[in-house]
RNA sequence: UCCUCGGUAGCUCAAUUGGCAGAGCGCUCGGCUGUUAACCGAAUGGUUGGAGGUUCGAGUCCUCCCCGAGGAGCCA
């Protein structure tokens, strides 16, 4: 008897068939009882009437929540059920019983108890759709990369030097030296990008902030690309292609987990259809103050400026132009204003925050010498990222794109721990 | 690190002015032949985060500590 998959269960009705899974919930109604059975692939209903089988009914009706079991039956169309097919249950196989009540239950539950229980949770609910559409965004930015002849590459996670000194490092000890986790592969791929042309990787990256908010954690998975011979203006124009393309991917592999998700995707589509806007730091700055925020020329865009600005437009933003006091000292210079850097920050729409930053890089020696010495940073551990500028220099540029906090846009969801299988947080390490 | 709110049954939450510790869900038992987090009935379930204090009496008020949630800052 063919095993099918509840995904597929619609595509064998009539089909005596088997379906392996886990007992989701049990329902019954006197006499007739309804199985909810998941594979992973979504859930299915088997029916069953105490008339069919009076042995097998009384199996089945006792059986706890996250049995799992092999259910085998005819699938037929039904209107009444769930997922519009349901399995008429002829045969039930336990595979193993469990031995105490599912922690997880399908009603509301606070985040602290649902993130101690995460290996049981990403079994529950809207987990599921999740976790899978994170699989498509992450092989759609593969795949974007790879249409357009980009090479996959590494950054190494283990570094001896910060990439941007401000930022909090994980520090660890490594054979008696000082070893940090990385923050970003960034400079090692400037460094990659100089023998391969354009390149990208998608790794882990650590960042041991205090922070605290629904956007935050200390490790997540960032997406990273740069190119050799690309300036600002490309380097955008990639940017707004590639967010362009997961949402588009996303949409067309995962309607289904989107509609569970109860995600907009007429809105989605809407807010990727035209060229994201631009606006420079200034204008941004000029406009918050019209609009009553207190905040001075020269400061950092925070949570509450990016809600008003995507509030504003709608859709993913670009802000250029940022006072180089802000930026990290690898960005280029604006080449009208040496107070400006030639890079963007894009603004996800609906509040979701900072997507992307990049920019175009410093490819002159001694100019990023002197940016160096204006942050304060020490040259000496640079010396090989500052060798990249005396072999060959050539413009280019790059950014790095935090995947979780795409995914929480695409999926519309509160909180970032949800679209990652075990969030890192400043207070979770377990499970 | 700072700000705000919170911690009561396995889970989600009530408890009036300081006056007997409550409900829903889950589990268990019973009922129900199309359920949709099923529904109906019964039973079960408590060191009120910890320590100290005020009081005849503290879940409630005070002090300190621990833990959680959201936000700020910083960032992707």
């Amino acid at each position: 008897m063919p095993i099918v998959t509840v995904d597929a269960a619609s595509r064998h009705l009539g089909e005596s068939v088997t379906l392996q899974g886990w007992l989701y919930n049990r329902r019954s109604s006197g006499k007739i009882l309804f199985l909810q059975v998941r594979d992973g692939t979504g859930v299915i209903q088997a029916v069953l009437s105490e008339s069919d089988d009076a042995d097998l009914f009384a199996m089945a009706s006792e059986l706890p929540r996250e049995t799992s079991l092999r259910v085998r039956g005819t699938l037929r169309e039904d209107a009444r059920a769930p997922i519009g097919c349901e399995l008429q249950l002829e045969g039930l196989e336990i595979v193993h019983r469990p031995t105490k009540d599912f922690p997880i239950e399908l009603k509301e539950q606070t985040p602290a108890y649902l993130m101690d229980h995460r290996h049981l949770w990403i079994r529950t609910g809207r987990q599921i759709p999740l976790l899978r559409i994170r699989d498509t965004v992450f092989r759609a930015f593969r795949a974007f990369f790879h249409e357009r002849g980009f090479v996959a590459t590494e950054a190494p996670i283990l570094t001896g030097t910060s990439v941007e000194g401000t930022t909090t490092l994980f520090e660890l000890d490594y054979f008696g030296d000082r070893a940090y986790l990385g923050q970003s592969g960034q400079l090692y791929l400037e460094a990659t990008a100089m023998a391969l042309g354009k390149v990208y990787w998608l790794g882990p990256a650590f960042r041991a902030e205090k922070s605290k908010t629904r956007n935050h954690v200390t490790e997540f998975w960032i997406a990273e690309a740069e190119m050799a011979f690309v300036e600002h203006d490309e380097n955008l124009k990639i940017q707004e292609d590639l967010v362009r393309y997961l949402v588009e991917a996303t949409i067309a592999e995962r309607s289904a987990e989107l509609a569970l998700l109860e995600r907009d995707t007429e809105l989605l589509k809407t807010q990727v259809a035209e060229p994201f806007p631009r606006i420079d730091y200034a204008e941004v700055i000029e406009w918050l103050r019209s609009e009553g925020h207190e905040i001075e020329f020269g400061s950092d865009l925070g949570a509450p400026h990016e809600e008003a600005l995507s509030v504003r437009f709608g859709v993913p933003v670009f802000v250029e132009r940022f006072p180089k006091t802000i930026k990290p000292f690898y960005m280029k210079r604006h080449p009208d204003n040496d107070g400006f850097v030639l890079g963007a920050d894009l603004i996800g729409p609906e509040g979701y925050g900072e997507l992307i930053g990049g920019s175009q890089r410093e490819d002159d020696l001694d100019a990023l010498v002197a940016h160096m010495e204006e942050a304060g940073l020490p040259t000496e551990p640079y010396q090989w990222y500052l060798d990249l500028r005396r072999y060959g220099s050539v413009p280019h540029s790059g950014f790095g794109m935090g995947l979780a906090r795409v995914l929480r846009w695409i999926c519309g969801v509160p909180h970032i721990r949800e679209v990652i299988p075990f969030a890192r947080q400043i207070n979770r390490l377990y499970p």
